[in-house]
This record gives structure tokens, sequence and C-alpha cells, in this order.
DNA sequence: TTGTACGCGTTATCAT
DNA sequence: ATGATAACGCGTACAA
């Protein structure tokens, strides 16, 4: 306490008009001595610069000030249910350390249980909100956990197999790897034996270790309504088939509507704006034209809704439109776009989970987030041009 | 087993092997079944289960293979320049590394060096995608300068100070803290002597630790397209005062209009589609009517826009307006919206620098991103209603 | 040119 | 009920 070691840095303080106040700035470092009283440690090398200003409390502090052994004090600290302790000398312990800021040093706690305590995640570089929501729900049930989250960026071009990022568990920055890039990987890129790992939102090239969303639900939802509303054509616009929930999709839609007797055109697209609107583009010249069209990212939406409109193709009167990415911004456009609400954070929760089950040494096997998904019907569904008037038909 | 393992140390720092630029790791070494025989370490404890499929290799165990002490091998890994090694011994002890596929123990080396090589990223829980390309911006310097980040999240509604996050610094986790939230903090809550830290996107109550965009410049870039125009009558709708790019806008907003004898008025709203469009209505209530309008959200603007066409307000004719947030839907949309590019990412790698300088002792000190920024004309905008036919008044 | 010795802060396993 | 000791894996001043 009262080690006031702050230097008047006489501060660049060149933003606009801001007075400044003199402020004290720390991370200067003052050849100051501490203040009598302290015991002043100094070995800091000399032209070194200490990371934080004022020292951090250890356990030997603690068991010096008290007057017991470090490991006394580490046992205390921990709760260590086993051994039980003078009532006297744990309120003591507990005292001083609440007293001196007692932070355990993680780096030497992890060195000592052959565990960071952190995971990586792996996402790319895209637009698509859905990997902030996954990353959020992540976020979240990490902390809950007591796991912190280091984020690695995946080039979106050339992705790189999963074995390449096992060096951060090799190097001890991680325990796990949480693998959130949406290309497929060719098999022979699995990772066996390797570091414990999940892929998110898509499947792996080693099976065990996909945690994943209801692709095909979403699917069903789709055509659910298509149908409700008396649709027999559907479009699926979506991304390239590299990406894993595109290919599910694409398979399930396959399936689903030769089941059910409806047509089905699938064009595959770069997952933006641009990709969106040239598609929707060719689709209109070729053949038979859809009456309905599910979208599969959002920024394609924005493009599809741009290549109708400029087509004159009305919407919903001529094609009804759906994504399957939610957005709230979907219900502010020009005609309300529907949208499939997959549970994103859930995913990315669901994924964190599996993870450290797999740390703790789990079996492998694959995960499906089960969370109820609802297809947010807005102005862009409608019944088919030539269809029966308003209302909806099964009604 | 001719493997590419990039061992090689980099520099005086000896930055071995952090940045992910190793070809193939050692984690996906047996893609092949291996066929009896060779397999060299199995010798896993029957009945624990291992972090790591593999045993990871120590500095020791090159050390004993090549017959020289650990220090030697410490010495000839992190390419120490002081003293020289007898050529043969040193490419010895590089090839045993190479073969057992050595990483060092980033725990171990961060415990004796005092540095962690990670920097803590507090970000809010929003969907603005500003987040996104700051984070973006910020993971791809941090790499480049041999660090990791981790994310925390920000509770959205009530804000933590600054010193909240201290304990991660406290507890050795990281380095340093980048704090990305948007909210203004009372002076009170200011981190003095505390933990290396900057404030990213908005000022922190503590003097010399902001990395801010030019946002008078932003709005300078707007009236500039106003008077081009021909406009007299602007308005600013954007976020809630409580945040700083909002306060700094509004300020540089209301100093500049009346410099230039333009009126201004100026609208407080969530940053969300939802507050966009209520502050619009209300805006189109009151009083005489601006001709253009900034926004301050992308998550605005779409309210704003629907506001604006269920009050039947034609856009650009009767109300002009530009987005302060930049994203390439705004380009599809009905009219496509023009917008103010701003250096978002530059703006994450510049505070990843200003942390690591701090970390390194450098003197407190504000700094500003300079990026070239760019208003990029829509069909948003376009001259007042009364005014001169189609060109630009200027030309 | 290389080896010795010690410490970073913590925990686990012995003893006492 | 508590203390002593040995790691965990690495870096480095100093001795040889």
């Amino acid at each position: 306490m009262g080690i006031e070691r702050s230097v008047r840095v006489a501060g660049p303080l060149g933003v606009a008009g801001m007075t400044g106040e003199a402020g004290v700035t720390s991370g200067g470092e003052a050849a100051t001595t501490s203040p009598a009283g302290e015991h002043g440690r100094g070995d800091q090398p000399p032209g070194t610069v200490p990371i934080s200003a004022q020292r951090r409390s250890r356990l030997v502090d603690i068991a010096e000030a008290v007057g017991v052994h470090v490991s006394t004090v580490s046992r205390v600290l921990n709760g260590d249910p086993a051994q039980s302790i003078r009532p006297e000398v744990y309120e003591r312990i507990l005292d001083t350390a609440r007293q001196q800021g007692y932070r355990p040093n993680a780096l030497a706690r992890a060195l000592k249980r052959r565990r960071t305590g952190a995971l990586a995640l792996v996402v790319p570089l895209l637009r698509n909100p859905i990997w902030a929501k996954l990353q959020r729900g992540a976020l979240q049930r990490a902390r809950e956990r007591g796991y912190v989250i280091m984020i690695m960026e995946e080039p979106t071009e050339d992705p790189r197999p999963p074995a390449d990022y096992g060096y951060l568990v090799e190097e001890s920055r991680a325990d796990g790897l949480l693998l959130a890039t949406p290309l497929r990987i060719p098999e022979h890129a699995a990772v066996v034996n390797g570091p414990p790992h999940v892929y998110v939102n898509r499947r792996g090239p080693d099976r065990g270790h996909d945690v994943v969303m209801d692709e095909p639900g979403a699917i069903r939802m789709l055509l659910d309504c298509a149908v409700d509303l008396g649709h027999g054509s559907v479009a699926l616009l979506d991304g390239p088939p590299e990406v894993d929930t595109v290919y599910r999709r694409v398979g399930a839609a396959r399936r689903a509507c030769a089941a059910r007797g409806l047509s089905l055109a699938v064009r595959y697209a770069a997952p933006t704006e641009d990709g969106g609107y040239d598609a929707t583009t060719r689709m209109l010249r070729r053949g038979p034209r859809p009456t309905i069209c599910g979208v599969g990212s959002l920024n394609q939406v924005f493009g599809v809704l741009a290549a109708l409109r400029d087509a004159g193709v009305e919407v919903p009167g001529e094609m009804s439109v759906v994504s399957f990415d939610d957005d709230e911004c979907l219900a502010y456009l020009e005609v309300p776009v529907a949208s499939v609400c997959m549970p994103l954070s859930e995913l990315g929760a669901a994924a964190v989970d599996a993870l450290i089950a797999r740390i703790e040494g789990a079996p492998a096997g694959d995960v499906m987030v089960r969370e109820p998904m609802t297809l947010v019907r807005r102005g862009s569904v409608a019944p088919p041009p030539g269809a029966a008037v308003a209302a909806g038909p099964r009604e």
C-alpha cells in the first residue's frame, strides 16, 4: 500500500483541446526505492521495467507474515478438504491474504498443474455476424467453467488444417482447440492422437469431434413453410459447397424435396452481397423460376434482394425469400425478410462444454445442439403467384 | 518424418515458434497408422488420460540426447548472440530439437521472463460489426508482434470500471489490457498505478491511455459533403451520449456547424434498429426538418431508413442519409446508403502497438489513428429539396 | 566454449 | 495439524 511510484510524465497531451488535468500517469519506471517499512525487494535486473507498478504478493509473503510455511498457506487458499487446519491460523492466513491483495499466479499454477485454463478459439475473419454470436456464447460458457478464451484468426482463403493449431497446446498456451472455421478439410489432415479439440459448426475430418446445429431441421422449417403456403418449386442459394454447413443443408434439401415431391434448384455462390446478387441474376435467367428461395447467409440476402429488385421481380409476390441467418436488421428492410433463427450462441456454449469434457478425458462423441429453432415469418414470404387468395391454405 | 518444424529461432528475443508459421506441426504425425516397428514413446502411465497424446519434448530431453547441458540447449535455441557455440554442437542441438518436435513451454518461459505474451481484449457483447473489425485488426497485429489475444466480455449493461480487469494482469494471465468498451467511465474509476492498459475507441478516465479515431474528421467529411450539395440544415442521429465516440462526434458537430453557419439537430438513441426508428419518427414530427442526416451506427441506419419510408419521406429527395459505420451491405439497399469509412482495423492494430509500448515501459501518451478516411457517396445523398438542379454547385 | 546453480510461484508428497 | 522437499520447464549470472 501507498507506494506512490508515479512519474510525472510531461504528457504529450496532443489531443484536441482536452485540458490535461496533469493526471497521474503510471507506466514510467522511477528509480525510487520503496519507502521505509516496506520490504523493498530490488531484484529487478537493472534496465528492465516492471510489468506492473506494485509488487504482487506471493504465497511466501503471506507465509512470512503469518509465520507459517508456504505449503500451509497453499492448502488453506486452495480449500484443501483433506487436511484440517487450526481455525486460528486459517483465519489469519485468509486475512493477510485479503489484506495483501493476494492473487494466485496463473502461470506458476498452470505449470505445476499442467493445465492452462485457456481454450483457443480459431475463427475465420469473416464479416458474417454468426461468428460474433458463436463467439459470444463460447465466451460466456467458458467463463462459467473457469476458462479464458484466446482467439486465433484463420486466414479466410487457404484454410489451414486443424493440426496447424496444435502448437498452441504443445506450447502449453491452451488446453484445447475450438476449430470454428467453416471449410471442410480433406480427410488426410485429420488430427489423430493430437491435442483435445472440437470442430464447431462443421464436421471435421476425424469423427467424434463435431459440434453442429440441426441444419436438416432448418431446411425442414423452410420446406414446411413453403408447402404450407403452397409452393412447389424451391431454390436454395447458399455458400460454396466447400463450406460444411452448406454441404449439409444442400444434402438435406435434396433428400427432403425428393421425399415431398418438391422441385429444387441449388445455387452455390460466394458468401457475400456480390455472390448473392450474381447467383440470383443467373438464376432468374435460366429455366423455370422457383417461387421461394432460401438464402444461406445474411450478406447474400442483401445481394439477392437487390438482384430481384433490379430484375423487377416482386417480393413476396413473385418470389418469397427466407434467410438462414437471423438478424434484427432483416425486420427493417424494404420488405421485411423472414428468417430461420438458429441457436448460435448455444452452439458456442455446447462446443466449450464438449471441449472441456474432452480435456478432462471424456470419450469422443459428436454433439448436435438441439435448442429449438424458429422460422420467423415476415413480409418476404407469401403464397406463390398463382395460388388461392390471401390466407394460408391450411387453416 | 521429414517434417518442417521450424524450431528455428528468430531474433534476439527468441520468439521460437511463436508465430504459427510452422508448417505441419508434430500433432498430425501419425496420419498413417504406423506399421509396427518404429513408434518411439509409449510411456503413458496406464489409467491416466494424457492432456496431449504424445509426450512433449523439453529442453532436458534434447540435452540428454545430444549429451550437453540444458543451459547450452537453451542458449542455442534462444539464439543467444553473446556467447558463441561450437558449430558442431549447435547443429546437433538444432537437429535433435527439430527431430523431437520441440516446442518451448510458454508457461515456464513466461514464468521466468515475467511476461506472458498475451494481451486481454475487453469487448462488449454488441452486434455492431465495428467490434469485429476492430478485433480483427488487433488480432492481426498482435500476431505480428508475437502476442496472443484473449477475449473478455464486458456486460453491455452496467459496464465495469477498467480496474475490474486488472486481475488478469495481477494473476499473470496477460501482460496488458485493451479496453474496448464504448461507455465513458466516471473519473474516480481511473486506473492509477495499475496494470498496463489502453482504451480503444474511447477516452478513459485517466489521460494518456487513449487510442481513438479522428471523429471530428469524420464529422468534417459529413459537413463537407453537406455543404458541397447545398444543405443548410443537418441532423446527427447517434447513440447515447454515454458512449464516448458519440460524445466526441456531437461536440465536433456542434463546433463545426457553428463555425460554418449550419443549423444542427442532435438526436440520441439506442444503438439499435429500434432506436434509429423511434428517433427518426420523433425527429420528423418536430420543428423544421433537416435535409441531411448523419447516423451513428449501422443498426440505427436500418431503423432510420424504415422510419423515413414509413413516413413517406423520400431518400435522398427529401432527406439525405450518411452512415458512420461502413458496411458492404449498405451498397445493396433499396437506396444505397453513403457512409464514412473509418479505419477500424487500423485502430485495433494501433491499440496493440500502443499497449505493447506501454508494457515495454514507454511513457504514456494518447494516440489518434490517422489513416485516411473516405466518405463513400452513394444514392442516399443528393442536394436538398429546393436546390438548383442536378449537379454539384461547386463544380 | 560449456557447465553450475539458482530462482520464477505454485502444488504434491512425503514426513513429523 | 503443519513443515520440509522436490518438482513443473526454462533462463541466466557466474564460474570453470
